[in-house]
RNA sequence: GGUUCGUGUUAGGCAGUUGCUUCCCGAAUUAUCGGGAGGAGGAAAGUCCGAACUCCGCAGAACAAGGUGCCGGGUAACACCCGGGGACUUAAUUGCGCAAGUAUUAAGUCACGGAGAGUGCCACAGAAAACAUACCGUCCCAACUUAAAUUGGGAUAAGGGUGAAAAGGCGAGGUAAGAGCUCACCGCUUCGAUGGUAACAUCGAGGGUUCCGAAGGGAAUCCCGCUUAGCGGGACGAGGCAAACCCCACCUGGUGCAAGGUCAAGCAAAAGGAUCUCGAGAAAUCGGGACAAGGUUGUUCGCCUUGAUUAUCUGUUUAAUCAGAUUAAUCUUUUGGGUAGACCGCUAGAUUCCGGGAGUAAUUCCGGAACAAGAUAAAUAACUGCUGUCUGGAAUUAAUCCGGAUUACAGAAUUCGGCUUAUUGACACGAACUUUCU
RNA sequence: UGCCCCGUGGUGUAAUUGGCAACACGUCUGACUCUGGAUCAGAAGAGUUUAGGUUCGACCCCUAACGGGGCAG
């Protein structure tokens, strides 16, 4: 497994997964409000691991710009999950994570870079490993 | 030199680190790791047209429905492209002409068959809006009567007024007043000749007549053409709307990769079975082997016992137990269809560039070279450095130093050809305007 | 990805051979009442999503764009 990586595995790719999150998941949102993460925490799983997706709305913004977002929030994700990794195996649980901008959108955020991203990412880990 | 517009080209380059994805090679052979090669646009967009391909349907023809609409060419095809024609708008030529109109040049626009097959509509205003009509007016006659005015009977589409639109325009003659009533010119239209494949153009000749009928129409006269005792066509044929119905000509079967195909958990259904298999036998059943569970044993082999479970019913029995029924459920086997899911379809073709030939051009033929993403909760990204380009400041002849920007529109989803829409900077070409110099 | 439908005052709906854009609720003002509600009287508020075209004339017909909704697993 690389440091780094973020696999096809560790995504998040069944439909059934995502009903299950999006019906009995738990809502967070970061301090300056603009991004939320939802997440569901399996006790008894098959796997031990975090699996992870981006989801960006529609209406928030053109195919271009919600690409854009998607990439800057998994590069954000990719770089700095390696603390919450190793508690998960401690804990010997299978998290599941789906991140999403919350008040971001095309008009007001045109171009948003890695930089201005990272710390809302950075409090949504931080928030997850308090529930843990 | 600057500004604006149009057309075309192009979407910075190199290196490093981290990561995603497809294919190939190697190690492992489930997972994974290492190396190599590749990885978004001019519009990938809108889904507005046209095709390829797919399955379904289909003897043939017609109707319905939908589409296209000047002519010719290109193409696999087209609502596309190229060339030609025509119409309209604006400007100029202080063109020609008394005027109406018309010629040439430049720029732009055109969904540009048919209103002479039929039906329908044309509000308000106006006398009248479609087989026309007399409101005001003009003129004549009659009455009262000298005249004017008034009333009645006629003639008249020149003038006024209404309207988007009122049955060619303008000038002259003509007349009681008028009128294509007559004439010149222009327009319109018919026929012919010439040019052109054709749309069409140029030239020439003719065309506004009279009588009958309510009308369709008929007759005469004149003109033109022909196959010439005759036949056919025409004589201003009387508004607009077909992006109203419609008529004419031509085209189209439907469906869309979520097409379609292969494999196939689960659930449901159907048919069996009660561990499987071999042998004997008509069958009940018997025997051997394997398998599973339990017992024996420190362990293995071996040996022994049993052949899934629960409920119900029947028989036996005091009861349990045991035996049977195969009744129900569970379990299990098979079957066809087939969901989740996986795979195929899936990326190498009406491709691009260069040279030569054909053609005014679109395009096409020949030769050579190059390239060619295939994801599926959906990859193609992030950061750093150098450099190119643009730009601000210092400086200003250049070099140099410090700093900033690198952007717009936008992300493949079966594949092509177009159209439409969005859009920044740079470069090239062309046009218009403007400034400076010669 | 493919296909289909819709767009009219603040809101919900009308307006069809193409001829003045209508109604209800809401809003505002006044009357009634000690005050409010109810009731009565009156007023304002659109130029029909946008841009072109056909027509004398377009909510209506045609073309393009924009926005919204739905169907197919």
């Amino acid at each position: 497994m690389k440091q780094f990586g973020l696999s096809s595995k560790e995504r998040i790719k069944n439909k059934k997964y995502f009903d299950l999150i999006y019906s009995r998941g738990e809502v967070l949102f970061s301090s300056s409000n603009r991004l939320k993460a939802i997440c569901f925490i399996d006790r008894n799983p098959d796997n031990i691991g975090i699996k992870t997706a981006f989801a960006v709305s529609k209406k928030s913004g053109s195919a271009v710009w919600r690409n854009r977002i998607k990439r800057l929030l998994r590069e954000s994700f990719r770089l700095n999950k390696s603390n919450l990794t190793e508690l998960v195996y401690e804990e010997k649980v299978l998290l599941f994570i789906v991140f999403s901008p919350n008040t971001i959108n095309q008009e007001f955020n045109k171009n948003i870079s890695l930089v201005e991203m990272m710390p809302d990412v950075l409090d949504l880990l931080n928030r997850i490993r308090k529930i843990l």
